[in-house]
DNA sequence: GGTCATTACTTCCCATTGGGTACCGTCACA
DNA sequence: TGTGACGGTACCCAATGGGAAGTAATGACC
Protein backbone atom coordinates (compact mmCIF):
# COMPACT_ATOMS: atom_id res chain seq x y z
CA UNK A 1 0.00 0.00 0.00
CA UNK A 2 1.86 3.19 -1.14
CA UNK A 3 1.93 6.40 0.77
CA UNK A 4 0.03 7.72 -2.48
CA UNK A 5 -3.32 8.89 -0.09
CA UNK A 6 -1.70 10.09 3.24
CA UNK A 7 -1.50 13.59 3.93
CA UNK A 8 1.20 12.02 6.60
CA UNK A 9 3.44 10.77 3.80
CA UNK A 10 6.18 13.44 3.45
CA UNK A 11 5.91 12.11 -0.14
CA UNK A 12 2.71 12.32 -1.25
CA UNK A 13 1.59 15.30 -3.21
CA UNK A 14 -1.57 14.98 -1.13
CA UNK A 15 1.38 17.24 1.41
CA UNK A 16 1.59 19.78 -1.65
CA UNK A 17 -2.07 20.17 -1.99
CA UNK A 18 -3.03 20.53 1.98
CA UNK A 19 0.48 22.91 1.71
CA UNK A 20 -1.67 25.15 -1.29
CA UNK A 21 -5.56 25.16 0.48
CA UNK A 22 -4.12 25.26 3.85
CA UNK A 23 -3.28 28.52 3.18
CA UNK A 24 -5.05 32.15 4.16
CA UNK A 25 -5.00 33.34 1.54
CA UNK A 26 -6.00 30.85 -0.64
CA UNK A 27 -9.18 29.66 1.35
CA UNK A 28 -10.22 33.05 1.56
CA UNK A 29 -9.63 34.05 -2.57
CA UNK A 30 -11.37 30.56 -3.05
CA UNK A 31 -14.43 31.63 -1.01
CA UNK A 32 -14.65 34.77 -2.64
CA UNK A 33 -15.09 33.27 -5.55
CA UNK A 34 -17.92 31.44 -5.09
CA UNK A 35 -19.93 34.18 -5.47
CA UNK A 36 -18.91 34.10 -8.96
CA UNK A 37 -16.11 35.28 -11.34
CA UNK A 38 -14.31 38.61 -10.29
CA UNK A 39 -12.40 40.79 -11.42
CA UNK A 40 -8.65 41.24 -9.64
CA UNK A 41 -9.85 44.67 -7.83
CA UNK A 42 -12.57 43.30 -7.00
CA UNK A 43 -10.74 40.37 -5.03
CA UNK A 44 -8.11 42.54 -4.45
CA UNK A 45 -10.85 44.61 -2.38
CA UNK A 46 -13.12 41.77 -0.74
CA UNK A 47 -9.25 40.56 0.66
CA UNK A 48 -9.15 43.73 2.95
CA UNK A 49 -5.67 43.59 3.46
CA UNK A 50 -3.93 41.55 0.91
CA UNK A 51 -1.19 43.52 -1.12
CA UNK A 52 -1.44 43.20 -5.17
CA UNK A 53 1.61 41.28 -5.36
CA UNK A 54 0.84 38.73 -2.72
CA UNK A 55 -3.03 38.03 -4.46
CA UNK A 56 -1.35 37.80 -7.81
CA UNK A 57 0.93 34.81 -6.13
CA UNK A 58 -1.79 33.41 -4.57
CA UNK A 59 -4.19 33.18 -7.66
CA UNK A 60 -1.66 32.45 -9.82
CA UNK A 61 -0.55 29.52 -7.50
CA UNK A 62 -4.53 28.56 -7.67
CA UNK A 63 -4.64 28.52 -11.31
CA UNK A 64 -1.56 26.31 -11.75
CA UNK A 65 -2.80 23.68 -9.79
CA UNK A 66 -6.74 24.05 -11.69
CA UNK A 67 -8.56 25.29 -8.92
CA UNK A 68 -9.54 28.54 -10.39
CA UNK A 69 -9.86 30.15 -14.41
CA UNK A 70 -7.77 33.05 -15.66
CA UNK A 71 -9.42 35.02 -18.54
CA UNK A 72 -7.87 37.84 -20.25
CA UNK A 73 -9.36 40.62 -22.11
CA UNK A 74 -7.39 42.87 -24.21
CA UNK A 75 -8.56 46.32 -23.37
CA UNK A 76 -7.60 49.26 -22.09
CA UNK A 77 -7.71 49.50 -19.27
CA UNK A 78 -6.84 45.60 -18.75
CA UNK A 79 -9.69 43.24 -17.99
CA UNK A 80 -8.88 39.86 -15.80
CA UNK A 81 -11.49 37.50 -14.30
CA UNK A 82 -11.08 34.95 -11.90
CA UNK A 83 -13.49 32.28 -11.63
CA UNK A 84 -13.36 28.79 -9.76
CA UNK A 85 -13.53 25.75 -11.87
CA UNK A 86 -14.86 22.34 -10.65
CA UNK A 87 -12.31 21.46 -9.00
CA UNK A 88 -12.16 24.58 -7.02
CA UNK A 89 -15.76 24.97 -6.35
CA UNK A 90 -15.08 21.24 -4.69
CA UNK A 91 -12.81 22.08 -2.79
CA UNK A 92 -14.55 25.34 -1.46
CA UNK A 93 -16.31 22.78 0.25
CA UNK A 94 -14.17 22.06 3.33
CA UNK A 95 -12.56 25.43 3.23
CA UNK A 96 -16.08 27.21 3.39
CA UNK A 97 -16.48 25.06 6.80
CA UNK A 98 -13.22 26.14 8.12
CA UNK A 99 -14.07 29.96 7.59
CA UNK A 100 -17.58 29.37 9.32
CA UNK A 101 -16.32 27.61 12.13
CA UNK A 102 -13.43 29.99 12.78
CA UNK A 103 -16.16 32.83 12.44
CA UNK A 104 -18.67 30.96 14.91
CA UNK A 105 -16.02 30.09 17.10
CA UNK A 106 -13.90 33.02 17.55
CA UNK A 107 -15.09 33.72 21.18
CA UNK A 108 -13.84 30.88 22.31
CA UNK A 109 -10.26 31.41 21.43
CA UNK A 110 -8.40 32.55 24.48
CA UNK A 111 -6.87 35.72 23.21
CA UNK A 112 -10.38 37.17 22.15
CA UNK A 113 -12.26 35.97 25.57
CA UNK A 114 -12.19 39.31 26.87
CA UNK A 115 -14.56 39.94 23.35
CA UNK A 116 -16.75 37.60 24.24
CA UNK A 117 -19.08 39.98 26.38
CA UNK A 118 -19.19 41.75 23.52
CA UNK A 119 -22.17 39.90 21.77
CA UNK A 120 -24.33 39.79 24.51
CA UNK B 1 -22.62 45.62 11.70
CA UNK B 2 -18.76 45.00 12.95
CA UNK B 3 -16.25 43.38 11.27
CA UNK B 4 -16.46 40.63 14.50
CA UNK B 5 -17.19 37.54 12.90
CA UNK B 6 -15.86 38.35 9.27
CA UNK B 7 -12.86 36.21 8.03
CA UNK B 8 -12.68 38.88 5.48
CA UNK B 9 -11.95 41.78 7.54
CA UNK B 10 -7.98 42.43 7.98
CA UNK B 11 -8.58 43.52 11.33
CA UNK B 12 -11.10 40.95 12.59
CA UNK B 13 -9.18 38.10 15.31
CA UNK B 14 -11.15 35.57 12.85
CA UNK B 15 -8.03 36.27 10.35
CA UNK B 16 -5.46 35.15 12.71
CA UNK B 17 -7.63 32.09 13.63
CA UNK B 18 -7.48 31.41 9.90
CA UNK B 19 -4.15 32.05 10.21
CA UNK B 20 -3.33 29.79 12.72
CA UNK B 21 -5.53 26.79 11.43
CA UNK B 22 -5.19 27.09 7.41
CA UNK B 23 -1.49 25.76 8.10
CA UNK B 24 -0.17 22.83 6.80
CA UNK B 25 1.42 21.71 9.68
CA UNK B 26 -1.21 22.55 12.17
CA UNK B 27 -3.86 20.75 10.50
CA UNK B 28 -1.76 17.51 10.68
CA UNK B 29 -0.45 17.78 13.96
CA UNK B 30 -4.26 18.68 15.33
CA UNK B 31 -5.35 15.42 13.08
CA UNK B 32 -2.52 13.08 14.72
CA UNK B 33 -3.78 14.15 18.21
CA UNK B 34 -7.51 12.59 17.19
CA UNK B 35 -6.33 9.87 18.27
CA UNK B 36 -5.62 10.33 21.56
CA UNK B 37 -2.97 12.00 23.73
CA UNK B 38 0.88 11.46 22.07
CA UNK B 39 4.33 12.54 22.89
CA UNK B 40 6.48 14.46 21.16
CA UNK B 41 8.38 11.63 19.77
CA UNK B 42 5.45 10.06 18.51
CA UNK B 43 4.10 13.13 16.82
CA UNK B 44 7.39 13.71 14.98
CA UNK B 45 6.95 10.25 13.32
CA UNK B 46 3.54 10.94 12.39
CA UNK B 47 4.32 14.13 10.73
CA UNK B 48 6.62 12.58 8.22
CA UNK B 49 9.64 15.28 7.46
CA UNK B 50 8.74 17.71 9.92
CA UNK B 51 11.80 19.03 11.88
CA UNK B 52 12.01 18.97 15.72
CA UNK B 53 12.04 23.03 15.85
CA UNK B 54 9.43 23.39 13.67
CA UNK B 55 6.94 20.75 15.35
CA UNK B 56 8.16 22.79 18.37
CA UNK B 57 6.88 26.06 17.33
CA UNK B 58 3.87 24.30 15.75
CA UNK B 59 2.88 22.99 18.81
CA UNK B 60 3.31 25.99 21.02
CA UNK B 61 1.37 28.04 18.99
CA UNK B 62 -1.17 25.87 19.26
CA UNK B 63 -1.16 25.44 22.81
CA UNK B 64 -1.30 28.92 23.19
CA UNK B 65 -4.43 29.39 21.51
CA UNK B 66 -6.09 27.35 23.25
CA UNK B 67 -6.15 24.16 21.10
CA UNK B 68 -4.20 22.03 22.47
CA UNK B 69 -2.68 20.93 25.94
CA UNK B 70 0.59 20.46 27.00
CA UNK B 71 1.71 18.23 29.68
CA UNK B 72 5.41 17.56 30.94
CA UNK B 73 6.46 14.69 33.51
CA UNK B 74 9.41 15.90 34.94
CA UNK B 75 10.96 12.53 34.45
CA UNK B 76 14.47 11.48 32.96
CA UNK B 77 14.50 11.34 30.24
CA UNK B 78 11.83 14.01 29.76
CA UNK B 79 8.16 12.66 28.56
CA UNK B 80 5.50 15.66 27.18
CA UNK B 81 2.25 14.35 26.31
CA UNK B 82 0.03 16.89 24.04
CA UNK B 83 -3.71 16.92 23.83
CA UNK B 84 -6.50 18.55 22.27
CA UNK B 85 -8.75 20.26 24.26
CA UNK B 86 -12.34 20.62 23.28
CA UNK B 87 -11.63 23.73 21.75
CA UNK B 88 -9.13 21.49 19.25
CA UNK B 89 -11.29 18.51 19.17
CA UNK B 90 -13.94 20.99 17.69
CA UNK B 91 -11.93 22.41 14.77
CA UNK B 92 -10.44 19.30 13.77
CA UNK B 93 -14.22 18.91 12.36
CA UNK B 94 -13.33 21.09 9.52
CA UNK B 95 -9.94 20.29 9.00
CA UNK B 96 -10.30 16.53 9.16
CA UNK B 97 -12.79 17.26 6.23
CA UNK B 98 -10.11 18.78 4.66
CA UNK B 99 -7.70 16.58 4.79
CA UNK B 100 -10.02 13.88 3.56
CA UNK B 101 -10.90 15.58 0.56
CA UNK B 102 -7.36 16.26 -0.21
CA UNK B 103 -6.36 12.69 0.20
CA UNK B 104 -9.63 11.88 -1.60
CA UNK B 105 -9.28 14.47 -4.73
CA UNK B 106 -5.41 14.26 -5.00
CA UNK B 107 -6.22 12.87 -8.57
CA UNK B 108 -8.11 15.38 -9.91
CA UNK B 109 -5.08 17.93 -9.60
CA UNK B 110 -3.51 18.52 -13.28
CA UNK B 111 0.16 18.11 -11.26
CA UNK B 112 -1.13 14.42 -10.26
CA UNK B 113 -3.12 13.46 -13.48
CA UNK B 114 -0.26 11.18 -14.93
CA UNK B 115 -0.59 9.28 -11.54
CA UNK B 116 -4.70 8.74 -11.91
CA UNK B 117 -3.86 5.44 -13.95
CA UNK B 118 -2.06 3.65 -11.17
CA UNK B 119 -5.34 3.67 -9.56
CA UNK B 120 -6.88 1.18 -12.10
C1' DG C 1 33.95 5.19 36.87
C1' DG C 2 33.30 6.59 32.44
C1' DT C 3 30.71 6.53 28.37
C1' DC C 4 26.48 6.05 25.86
C1' DA C 5 21.57 6.16 24.93
C1' DT C 6 17.20 8.44 25.52
C1' DT C 7 14.03 12.47 25.04
C1' DA C 8 12.47 16.86 24.14
C1' DC C 9 13.86 20.36 22.88
C1' DT C 10 17.13 24.77 21.66
C1' DT C 11 20.56 27.20 18.95
C1' DC C 12 22.71 28.44 14.87
C1' DC C 13 22.61 29.22 10.31
C1' DC C 14 20.85 29.60 5.68
C1' DA C 15 17.52 29.65 1.86
C1' DT C 16 12.90 30.45 0.82
C1' DT C 17 8.99 32.86 1.22
C1' DG C 18 5.80 36.52 2.67
C1' DG C 19 4.89 40.99 2.20
C1' DG C 20 4.89 46.15 1.28
C1' DT C 21 5.79 50.11 -1.68
C1' DA C 22 6.80 52.06 -5.85
C1' DC C 23 6.45 51.82 -10.43
C1' DC C 24 4.86 50.39 -15.42
C1' DG C 25 2.06 50.63 -19.72
C1' DT C 26 -1.87 52.15 -22.35
C1' DC C 27 -5.62 54.90 -23.71
C1' DA C 28 -9.74 58.04 -22.69
C1' DC C 29 -10.61 62.26 -21.01
C1' DA C 30 -9.87 66.90 -19.05
C1' DT D 1 0.17 67.85 -21.33
C1' DG D 2 -1.27 65.48 -17.57
C1' DT D 3 -4.19 62.39 -14.87
C1' DG D 4 -6.74 58.29 -13.69
C1' DA D 5 -8.12 53.47 -14.30
C1' DC D 6 -6.51 48.57 -14.09
C1' DG D 7 -3.77 44.67 -13.41
C1' DG D 8 -0.14 43.78 -12.60
C1' DT D 9 5.67 43.65 -12.00
C1' DA D 10 10.28 45.06 -9.76
C1' DC D 11 12.71 45.77 -5.95
C1' DC D 12 13.71 45.33 -1.33
C1' DC D 13 13.42 43.75 3.42
C1' DA D 14 11.88 41.03 7.34
C1' DA D 15 9.90 36.93 8.87
C1' DT D 16 9.56 32.33 8.48
C1' DG D 17 10.68 27.51 7.17
C1' DG D 18 13.78 24.22 7.76
C1' DG D 19 17.97 21.21 8.69
C1' DA D 20 21.99 19.87 11.44
C1' DA D 21 24.02 19.92 15.60
C1' DG D 22 24.22 20.93 20.39
C1' DT D 23 21.97 20.78 25.37
C1' DA D 24 20.57 18.79 29.80
C1' DA D 25 19.89 15.03 33.09
C1' DT D 26 20.43 10.50 34.47
C1' DG D 27 20.17 5.58 34.36
C1' DA D 28 22.12 1.57 31.84
C1' DC D 29 25.95 -0.70 30.46
C1' DC D 30 30.76 -1.99 30.02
Amino acid sequence: MPNRDDVYAACCPCRDMLDLLANKWSALALGALEAGPQRFGALRARLQGVSPKVLTATLRRLEEHGLIAREVFAEVPPRVVYSLTPLGRDANGPLSLLRTWVEQNIARFPQNREMSDMSG
